[in-house]
DNA sequence: TAAATTATTTAGATTTGTCTAAATTTTAAT
DNA sequence: ATTAAAATTTAGACAAATCTAAATAATTTA
């Protein structure tokens, strides 16, 4: 079966939205797609009569298995293309949602397995963020915020939690990507700012702002 | 200024009808784009309010410059994608039409160049036909029915009038690919069929309906 | 728990792109 | 030059996806 375009932008959201609670409000859903309550009604009514969610009025939403399966294969083709626009094309990593937001409309199986193929069969995408195999499998990874992580531990940035172009240009200058190397000297309790290193480099301080972007996992005590 | 899907479609299919014939009709195009007549009439009116054509009702239509220029865009972008697909994706020419009319109304400029420069700024698609570059100039070349030429002369394939993996298929098996070196032996008048050389092999005969599809310009009276 | 507030749905309208059937214009044929 | 045929347009309807405003249900508050 193949979707709409607005069907598949639905489902994708319920299935973003259903990460943070079980169950998916109408005006949350709303919210998210920038558009009314009125109209997250109409299209949950014909999701449920596609038989992709559980919809009860005024009891909100969830995806049922097909509805999930359907929005892996969506946000699979999504980070591939990010993944493909920022590595093979050359974008940065702020450039690419909006372009991806069209490319994960195309339908071609082949198309989707060809360029999986291409990238070499990629696991995460530009922001961090897993890319699901085409069995809709994820490959989960510990995204703890930098901020709350114990001093003189040694981490990795898997993830950044902010698509913005002021972020790009904050990380380049500090030299920090997804795969640095990262431990906490001490947090300034003053600003909330930490100081760090980075990959063995000399010591900096970043701010709270920048520390609260940063996702990482442990990796140990040695260095 | 953006056009919808169904938009694109009109102005790309008038554009190819245009290069047929000076002025389009309502028929061809409803034909083409496997449509009734009563819907092309309504997409004219509107391409004509959006300042796209020329259309006088029972005259025909016709694209002006700025239609014409929408035209070039989308074509750019298609035969691109096809390029795309077939060079870096492995997939046969015969299998990216339809994925390339999905992915030419992918709007993003950035994109357009950023895929051109990777492909090394080709200017010709899989099947010979150009590819506008960005400002909408086309590399002409010459495409003569290989059916029609002189005995003798030295030949080169540049393009291919179908699509189909059945062409596909035959042409693989006699190893002729764009840009192969052809000379015709001789014609039989009995079933039309020609003898030719191919990239200097052994002479082969190949039918009447194979020599058809293929297009070719003259290189010379030496070997 | 009753009233007020908030969330959600329903009803009815709008836009885009399409269709069928009828009316009209153009072209071709006698 | 009429008439017949073909092409095209008009009129009116429909489906998808959206909207606003009104009605209804659920939740919160006092």
């Amino acid at each position: 079966m193949n979707y709409s375009i607005a069907e598949e932008n639905y489902i994708k959201s319920v299935y973003h939205l259903q990460q943070q609670s079980e169950r998916v409000s109408t005006n949350h859903l709303a919210e998210a797609l920038q558009t009314q309550p009125a109209s997250v009604t109409d299209m949950m009514k014909k999701l449920l009569s596609k038989n992709l969610v559980h919809y009860e009025p005024y009891r909100g939403v969830k995806l049922n298995n097909q509805g999930k399966k359907i929005a892996l294969q969506i946000i699979r083709k999504h980070r591939l293309w990010e993944y493909f626009l920022v590595n093979t094309l050359g974008f940065g990593w702020d450039e690419v949602h909006e372009v991806a937001e069209q490319l994960e409309h195309v339908n071609s199986p082949k198309l989707v397995e060809q360029l999986d193929r291409f990238l070499g069969y990629p696991r995460f995408d530009p922001h961090g963020d897993p890319i699901p195999d085409n069995k809709g499998k994820i490959t989960y990874r510990e995204r703890l915020p930098l901020l709350e992580q114990p001093v003189n531990l040694l981490l990795e940035i898997t993830a950044v939690g902010d698509e913005s172009p002021a972020l790009l240009d904050m990380l380049k200058h500090h030299r920090i990507q997804l795969g640095s190397r990262v431990r906490i000297l001490r947090n300034f309790s003053f600003d909330g700012s930490v100081e760090i290193i980075i990959d063995n480099a000399k010591p900096v301080i970043i701010s709270q702002q920048l520390a609260q972007c940063l996702l990482v996992k442990w990796i140990g005590y040695d260095k």
